[in-house]
DNA sequence: AATTCGCCCTGTCGGC
DNA sequence: TGCCGACAGGGCGAAT
């Protein structure tokens, strides 16, 4: 579920509720999502630091907290991470979504069977980690050890920092072969996409998503990596893309899904020429592009 | 070294 | 109505 423009929303909400107040208690209540130490240990550890900076990498959160220690975070496909208020009330309704069926009201709830970790803060007020379909979890680490890492230091670059230049990119992408696509998703060259705004991005570009390595040019990178930024930038202002389990901090939704042109628009019109969208499998995830507009040469 | 595949989970939806 | 398979926004480890 959330790619960089949802976990940056995520980040950004954190910083404003969280940054500068104390951990009082760490609630593991599914000892699975945290990862690298025990639950037990986990909570020892966590209890009483003090939240110094919220930081991403990628699609991981990282709080890092007094003592030189760092919280990990990754949503996996159905993480959220919820701010919940000691004097506000909790919201128990459903709404039909028009897009997605039956969702969530937007707002804050109480814990639930997916709630697998709560973080405590001072009043009593906490962040719920939910994730119903676990593939997400935490870790606490040595801030120092962060990016040592294997799973931090395999990732690739940062597309919404200053180095990531036309010519950076070009530079990420030399000898590499395979589809496009599948290299998007895999975080080696650039990291922050993942099924959402890789196919936005080809979109964008012009690209066909199976377009192979060896045969993309010089003018065709350039194309991509405006694509990229622009998809994300686009997505970031909109709060992210609410397509099913995503919230933001606060319990709303993201609003950028009104705003994707190939994610999910498989057999619609395509919004540039008008032909048929079409859905195909790569690399086992769902896939839309336009067949005239993203032609494999 | 780099790429592909199966798998970790639960929930939902469409077809029969 | 109920059952069943396909699929869902990610990443890892093993195999190739």
């Amino acid at each position: 579920m959330p790619e960089l423009p949802e976990v940056e929303t995520i980040r950004r909400g954190l910083q404003a509720k969280v940054l500068g107040r104390t951990l009082v208690k760490a609630d593991v209540r599914l000892k699975k999502q945290v990862r690298g130490l025990t639950a037990a240990r986990f909570e020892v550890e966590v209890a009483g630091r003090r939240i110094e900076a919220l930081d991403r990498r990628a699609k991981f959160l990282l709080l890092h907290l007094s003592g030189s220690k760092t919280l990990m975070v990754h949503l996996g496909m159905s993480g959220q991470l919820s701010y919940w208020d000691h004097v506000k009330t909790d919201t128990k309704d459903f709404m039909v979504s028009s897009l997605t069926g039956l969702q969530r009201t937007p707002g804050q709830h109480p814990v639930d069977k997916h709630t697998h970790v709560l973080l405590v803060l001072d009043q009593g007020d906490r962040i719920q980690y939910r994730d119903p379909r676990q593939f997400g979890y935490m870790s606490l680490v040595d801030t120092a050890a962060v990016d040592r890492l294997p799973s931090i230091k395999r990732l690739g670059m940062e597309p919404l920092d200053a180095g990531f230049t036309p010519l950076a990119f070009a530079g990420a992408l030399a000898g590499r072969r395979g589809m496009l696509k599948p290299l998007l998703l895999n975080q080696s060259a650039v990291v922050g996409l993942g099924n959402i705004y890789a196919d936005e991005a080809c979109f964008a570009a012009g690209l066909h998503p199976c377009q192979t390595l060896e045969r993309v040019t010089l003018a065709q990178i350039h194309k991509l990596f405006e694509a990229i930024k622009a998809v994300l930038d686009q997505a970031l202002g909109e709060g992210g893309t609410t397509f099913r389990d995503y919230r933001r901090l606060d319990g709303t939704h993201g609003r950028n899904q009104q705003y994707l042109r190939a994610y999910g628009r498989g057999g619609k019109p395509c919004l540039r020429c008008s032909t048929p969208m079409k859905k195909i499998l790569v690399a086992q995830r769902g896939t839309v592009f336009c067949p005239k507009c993203q032609r494999l040469k």
